[in-house]
DNA sequence: GCATTCGTACGAATTTTTTCCTACCTTTAG
DNA sequence: CTAAAGGTAGGAAAAAATTCGTACGAATGC
């Protein structure tokens, strides 16, 4: 009777967490040092040694992969990317509105932020969904 | 030479302070008991007086006011619901989405959850939007 | 070979967020 | 009046998330 250790991802990657999600995502494969960088350019100052740390303590949780053949380590996103956003945008929407997909779209539409063009990409979205 | 004392709300309220604004802007302003009994219906179980130091902690942030004339203190939220959520929202697609409210949008609508009925609420929205 | 640079591991400290115990006051039922 | 129920205040503790110092091994340049 052995109980069936749970290593599955764990759901909630933390924000820092979805900062290096994001680098991996968005670069593939990646060494500290290249997670590490990309973060002090777009984001802010951390230490190497902090990265380091979190991104072992992901290792851990099984949020990453990791390559130990070479020296130099190589990490590697264990959570999809659209499946990971997915699950957050889906807690987003209901934690904030209520579940409602056109609830969170009519404040998209509120928004100064959400151009112009990005409205239109959006109804040439829903017409190509129409006509499949 | 004073310093300018910053008391407009704090730009990032936590998980547990949005569940406590969540609650306040649906039902109005309310006593900590009231918030505390939603709280432990709707999400999970916590204590009174856990509830009651947020609240207190949120009060001092400027996040909420209070109106201590009678006994039973009863808490408003400061922070517009429309404001905070177009600003946390735009956070959340600036840091998921790349910025790109049409990324969000595929990503709702590859989302098993978002049913039918939305996506057609949604298009009639933007449809509205086209003949105003 | 030796110093310097670059890498990992580990542990601990710090900061932030969350939780709740304890004390004490006010109101209410009896 | 008194007990019980329900309030607030404040401090501490616990938990979670983040940061970084130190030690030390491997690669690299000279």
């Amino acid at each position: 009777m052995s109980i069936k250790k749970k290593d599955t991802p764990k759901s909630e990657p933390t924000k820092s967490e979805l900062e290096i999600l994001q680098i991996l995502w968005q670069h593939g494969p990646s060494t500290v040092r290249f997670v590490n960088d990309s973060l002090n350019e777009q984001k802010r100052a951390v230490q190497y040694t902090s990265t380091l740390k979190l991104m072992q303590i992901m290792a851990e949780k099984k949020m990453l992969k990791r390559d130990e053949t070479n020296m130099k380590h190589i990490y590697i996103a264990a959570m999809e990317e659209a499946k990971t956003k997915g699950f957050l945008l889906d807690r987003f929407v209901d934690s904030m509105f209520n579940g409602s997909a056109s609830n969170l779209m009519m404040q998209l539409l509120g928004n100064k932020k959400t151009a112009k063009k990005e409205l239109q990409e959006i109804k040439d979205l829903l017409n190509k969904l129409d006509k499949s």
